[in-house]
DNA sequence: ATTATTTTTGAGACTCAATCTCATTAAAGG
DNA sequence: CCTTTAATGAGATTGAGTCTCAAAAATAAT
């Protein structure tokens, strides 16, 4: 827990943004768990634990950490980011069902290869990219 | 444009739904550009040219022409889904600049062999994917 | 055709995630 | 401390998209 605070400041310091507690929290709750959660069920959780930050700085939260790296953002299209940390968790993409919700992560290295060629032909600087597979998973079809 | 008649009501009847003007207009609309338009700009166009029909109605046609195959949603993860219709278009993915906003279409086969087999190492049925290249066109980098 | 039934339309209210505002509070550096 | 500057929070606002329900249009029955 202790490098995740140093993340936290180094990040802040990037940014020239200060250190408060309330980012802390923020920053904790997202490395509690594995999950791909919205902002407000990070927010939620957060006010159940007894603490008090506001969905504003939450969502301000999340930004900071999404531009410096730290988190990851999950654009689904059904009208709510998801947030997952990145701590120990290398570059991947997601395979999703879309009966129970249920979120698995894959990583191809010679389907980031070929983007990489499709890049190329295109002239295109690759800045990132979003690869989702949605589906029904064993136990829904 | 015959044919987008056809088409069209085809699609109505399959879904046991009415041929009505303003679905005609909408579907007309669409089918004007190959851009990459959001709803709102869809439905400013249609009235810009002087025709009615209201904003309920242009989302409720685009929906069912997005489930009928006639039209391609495009969630870009910036809260504004775009639309293209799928006329003479086969199955592509885009690559997007973030500068300037241009969408080239991109497709390959051997990525798509490989989402297969991913989906099959995770015994997910596949019904749709996302696969989208984010980055600086040469224009832009 | 005329009437009866059913679906569609449109205007505007509503939803919901996310952002903005601005007065209050807290941090950093003399 | 005290001053300056940034961060926070409560609630207002935004904006894409959806919903409601009375009026209008399309289809079916007579």
């Amino acid at each position: 827990m202790a490098t995740n605070v140093q993340l936290l400041k180094n990040s802040l310091q990037n940014e020239g943004l200060r250190y408060t507690s309330q980012r802390q929290i923020v920053w904790d709750e997202i490395c509690k768990t594995d999950d791909h959660r919205d902002a407000e069920e990070i927010y939620f959780t957060i006010r159940q634990g007894g603490q008090k930050v506001s969905r504003a700085t939450v969502y301000r939260t999340i930004d900071v950490l999404v531009k410096n790296n730290l988190v990851r953002k999950l654009e689904l299209g059904d009208g709510r980011n998801r947030y997952e940390n990145k701590l120990d968790s290398s570059h991947h993409d997601h395979i999703i069902c879309i009966q129970c919700g249920k979120i698995n992560e894959f990583m191809d290295e010679d389907i980031e290869k070929l983007q990489d060629e499709i890049a190329k032909k295109y002239q295109f600087k690759i800045v990132r990219h979003i690869h989702q597979i949605f589906g029904l998973c064993k136990d829904c079809k």
